[in-house]
DNA sequence: AACCTTGTTGGACAGTCGTACAACAAGTGA
DNA sequence: TCACTTGTTGTACGACTGTCCAACAAGGTT
């Protein structure tokens, strides 16, 4: 009689991503002080020995890991501010409620995030990826901003400020469920930015 | 010949204090995942079997360190809001460009406000300790923003505004301090308020 | 000076960590 | 069918983790 496959070999890629997926699960779920090599073997159903084989360390998959969910995201924003056609407003409108519909809002992602947080200080290629995703969207927020006819001397302050506040608003929604809805932020989010993009006042 | 004595007796509070005060530090070092027993007892000067003979274990350590950080961030902004006087728009800004000053606006203390923010989905002690010092940012703030005229029906989703914008702010200023400066963030957070209790618009 | 309370030390203990590596086996081509 | 490549396993290793506790000694009391 034959016996079952002890295992089924895997597509480098396939199998890389499914550990970088694997990872972001782990994370979500016990946060960085769980994310340990044989933790996220076991959440991949596969050995610890093969985590070492794809990632120089674990920082190495860790870091893969921020990369791919930026990407996930950067590739959301895009997608939805496309969709949005080509008035400038509706354009920024679509950037913000898309930061608080799914995939963005996934409370796996969202603590993901807050994973890779606690690690920037400490690490700093991680800092570097952070530095490099927030660079890009305070980039892509002043090209719809100045589409959106906001001054050149708000530009970079009103981008700093969305950013901000998209950030503290998915933070607390992910510490604090309870506190308030995903929907509830996302209205919170356009009217800042309505405030923002109204002509007349002066602001500092 | 008589030696200098091994150790000095603290009070217990004392050293209780000096405890939480080496937590914050290595929190702010190295993050949570370098805050072992052995990393704060040697940053305090003390030996490791002292942590446990003053916390149940170091997860009461860190909520106990939480606390404290916590208090001395309200007793700031008390003291900032206090001494700005009896107008309602200048003690609302008092309370914003407080959190961005000393002592809130000192690295160590994001560092360690971070750290805290990666524990809270994992440990329900925290969780519960967050919730409660974000629901007083939440109240005072709604309390500011009454005295200031603003609706009713807007106190609610402007203090969770006001309170994430200055989290994203503290947040962005912590992982990338190159990026902008704290003077920065105190005015695009004076800049926010301004339109926010602006009267006469209409927000969502 | 003898004594007692208790803050403090320092190491034992079992468990988990990241890393490294020899052995195994799945899938492919000959 | 055989051999070869390499994805995969499982384990050994030293370092580190949190917890525990018997022994020591500092400082006040009698």
């Amino acid at each position: 009689m034959s016996t079952a496959p002890a295992f089924r070999r895997s597509e480098p890629d396939a199998r890389r991503l499914s550990l970088i997926e694997a990872c972001a699960r782990v994370l979500a779920r016990a946060g960085i002080a769980g994310a340990s090599v044989r933790t996220i073997a076991v959440e991949a159903g596969v050995s610890p020995g093969l985590v070492g084989h794809y990632f120089p360390g674990v920082d190495a998959l860790i870091a893969a890991t921020y990369g791919h969910t930026g990407a996930r995201v950067d590739a959301a924003l895009e997608a939805a501010v496309a969709a949005a056609g080509d008035d400038p407003r509706a354009r920024l409108e679509a950037f913000v409620t898309a930061s608080f519909a799914a995939p963005i809002a996934d409370p796996e992602l969202l603590a993901t995030w807050i994973a890779f947080w606690s690690l920037v200080r400490a690490r700093p290629e991680i800092a570097a990826l952070h530095d490099e995703q927030y660079g890009g969207f305070r980039a892509q927020l002043e090209a719809l901003l100045t589409a959106a006819g906001v001054a050149r001397s708000e530009l970079r302050p009103r981008a700093i400020e969305l950013t901000a506040l998209v950030d503290g608003l998915w933070l607390e929604l992910c510490l604090s469920p309870q506190a308030f809805s995903a929907d509830e932020a996302a209205a919170i989010a356009r009217a800042a930015l309505a405030r923002i993009i109204s002509p007349g006042r002066a602001t500092g």
